[in-house]
DNA sequence: TTAGGGTTAG
């Protein structure tokens, strides 16, 4: 080897950015080594896989290349096999084929298999089985496996148990694909067989386990097979956090995440997003502003992932300011979630121009919007009451970017339309959908029908919802609160009565408040305990002040029963938002902001009652309830009355 | 100079 090769290697060993790689491809071509295959192919390696960023170099450099080798190929179709783009991949290997005589080996069918897996794309799947087959790869131990891995990934759980069964020498890689694809077709008891008949465990094989488990929402199944591991790596922890807060289970996830700091193990970046995810759902803006802390110095902030999980973080905790800092600071490697998650931010905040603004820049910064961009955008529009731009940007998505809207796209319009008060065009445009409607179309029509009270529509919608769902309680109360809206007491009992005939019980309404990083929740009616007394007692001088100095009178329409009205008015007054709400006040210093979570919509009488309180103690609220972002404020609300 | 299985945000 050349003393100038050596050096070049050398370089290329310690590069560990574009803008060096080009300095160094530069000194490459400078010593006629640009034709080097062992060169060109580390450049390559560096461009396409270490490098973030460099995969459009990468590809550049192949195709000056003269006779590209088969490492060359199967490095670049390793790179986009992992891209947003892993089709390229496939592309990269049929261009292989087609220009060149290089054989495809081993790794060209493991590379462009996993590029399948992530395309998941059966058809191409068959055909590279196929290609496999000719060149007698197809029995390769990591060819083989790769295939039981696509196979999964495309559905067909079938060809992966076949092909593990038909391999002469699985190791214990091969026995943790096999179970992931059990677990990924959704075949737990298969799963739990094969995991039973491995012949050696790794720790990546519980760690299948846990992962399958989690994903499947039996946790506690995973509780067991993680206190039953002999080793634990920070895949094991991030796996159980992570899947803690998929579940919804927040206070389990901050659980393992305490539990992991006190063993001493440093957090990973993705037990920092599970536990930041469960911030988010739990509205922990206290302790999602100790992570941001930590973030900062770690500088995990530098993790796209991670500021994307925070940008949610401190949108649904009520900070959208905060959100817009964090989006802002990030300079490089924003991406389609970044975006997405600040327009979404903006959009729950009530700041829908503000969010449609915010996608007219992505575009302009070269970013494309998927179907979940679309799914904000929408949200923006419907809650901002721009029906025409939310029309104009539903056909845009189909026709400009190619997306074929999905049925939460649909439920977008409806919800558009239906909010704004549209309600016969939001049930044309129900009824005409290409796709048929589902449970949740007709729920959000009928919850329009509850806003703008139209009995009539209802009525109809909701025999459409008891042919599809007719066990759902909450439809009952939507309809319900339709005939008590219109004063249609018979009705209300009626349905009530059928609510009980069927053992329908009401979900409950609860809240969930931050004082001193811990969370306090409220459920209206609960028994009395300590901290609910403190709130009742607040809450009671609340109101005596409430009605002496503006004159307050409960709203009581959104009260499902028919009762007297005396008690309709104690009923609203027992809402778990007021006792959040009575229970911040009574403990937080002056000068903070409330933030409470509630996990139903906020009724009438409790969204007066915030904007009264926000006035009367000069203080700030913000309520995140099912739909939205209320920040109550000097007796104003951001939604602007319209929710 | 390249592999295959497990955890990541909207």
């Amino acid at each position: 080897m050349s003393s100038s090769q050596q050096l070049c290697l050398f370089l290329l060993s310690k590069c560990r950015s574009l803008k060096s790689a080009k300095q160094i491809h530069a000194h490459v071509y400078k010593n006629g080594l640009d034709t080097d295959p062992l060169v060109a192919g580390k450049l390559l390696l560096l461009c396409a896989v270490s490098i973030s960023d460099a995969l459009h170099y990468a590809r550049c450099l192949l195709q000056q290349f003269p006779n590209p080798d088969a490492f060359m190929y199967n490095t670049l179709i390793r790179g986009l096999a992992e891209s947003e783009t892993p089709s390229d991949s496939l592309h990269t290997f049929v261009k292989m084929r087609r220009q060149s005589i290089v054989l495809p080996d081993s790794f060209s069918f493991a590379f462009t298999l996993k590029a399948v897996a992530n395309c998941r794309s059966l058809r191409a799947g068959l055909q590279l089985h196929g290609q496999a087959l000719c060149h007698g790869l197809d029995s390769h131990l990591f060819v083989g496996t790769t295939l039981i891995s696509m196979y999964a990934e495309c559905g067909n759980v079938h060809s992966a148990r076949q092909i593990f069964e038909e391999m002469s020498d699985p190791n214990v890689v091969t026995w943790n694909a096999v179970v992931t694809a059990s677990f990924r077709c959704g075949d737990m008891e298969g799963a739990e067989h094969m995991f039973k008949r491995m012949p050696i465990r790794n720790l990546t094989s519980w760690n299948v386990m846990l992962a399958g488990y989690t994903k499947a929402g039996k946790l506690e199944s995973a509780r067991q097979a993680f206190s039953e591991m002999p080793l634990k790596d920070d895949v094991s922890w991030s796996t159980m956090i992570v899947g803690f807060a998929h579940n919804g289970l927040f206070d389990e996830a901050f659980g393992f995440f305490r539990q992991l700091q006190r063993e001493g193990i440093r957090p990973n970046e993705v037990s920092l997003t599970g536990v930041l995810s469960a911030c988010a759902q739990a509205g922990a803006f206290e302790f999602g502003k100790i992570l941001h802390g930590f973030l900062q110095k770690s500088g995990f902030l530098q993790i796209v992932s991670v500021s994307n999980a925070l940008i949610d973080t401190y949108s649904r905790c009520g900070n959208v300011a905060m959100a817009r800092l964090v989006f802002q600071s990030m300079l490089v490697g924003r991406n389609v979630v970044s975006w997405t998650s600040m327009i979404a931010g903006l959009a729950m905040h009530g700041h829908g121009e503000e969010a449609i603004e915010l996608f007219h820049e992505m575009e302009e910064c070269g970013v494309t919007p998927d179907g979940i961009t679309f799914i904000s955008l929408l949200y923006a529009c419907s809650h901002a009451g721009l029906v025409e731009q939310g029309c104009a940007y539903f056909s845009k998505m189909k026709i400009v970017h190619g997306i074929e809207p999905a049925i939460e796209h649909y439920g977008c319009m409806v919800d558009l339309y239906g909010r704004a008060g549209k309600l016969e065009k939001a049930y044309e445009f129900a009824c005409q959908m290409p796709i048929s409607p589902n449970a949740i179309i007709w729920r959000t029509l009928l919850g329009a029908c509850s806003i703008h009270g139209n009995v009539e529509l209802a009525e109809l919608v909701k025999a459409r919802l008891s042919e599809m769902d007719p066990n759902n309680s909450g439809d009952h109360v939507l309809l319900s609160n339709v005939y008590a809206i219109a004063g249609k007491w018979k009705e209300v009992t009626t349905t009530r009565r059928s609510m009980t005939e069927q053992r329908m019980t009401k979900t409950p309404g609860w809240s969930m408040i931050e004082i001193d990083k811990v969370m306090y929740s409220f459920v209206a009616g609960k028994n009395p305990n300590v901290v609910t007394e403190v709130a009742y007692h607040k809450l009671t001088e609340i109101m005596l002040r409430l009605r002496a100095e503006v004159g307050y009178e409960p709203q009581v329409r959104s009260v499902l029963h028919d009762i007297e009205q005396e008690e309709k008015e104690d009923s609203v007054s027992k809402h778990s938002e007021k006792l959040a709400v009575a229970f911040g006040i009574a403990k937080l210093s002056e000068g903070r902001i409330i933030r409470i979570v509630k996990n139903l919509r906020i009724c009438a009488d409790c969204h007066t009652v915030m904007k009264l309180i926000s006035k009367v103690y000069q203080i700030e609220i913000t309520v995140r309830d099912r739909s939205r972002f209320h920040l109550f404020k000097d007796g104003v609300c951001s939604c602007r009355d319209y929710w």
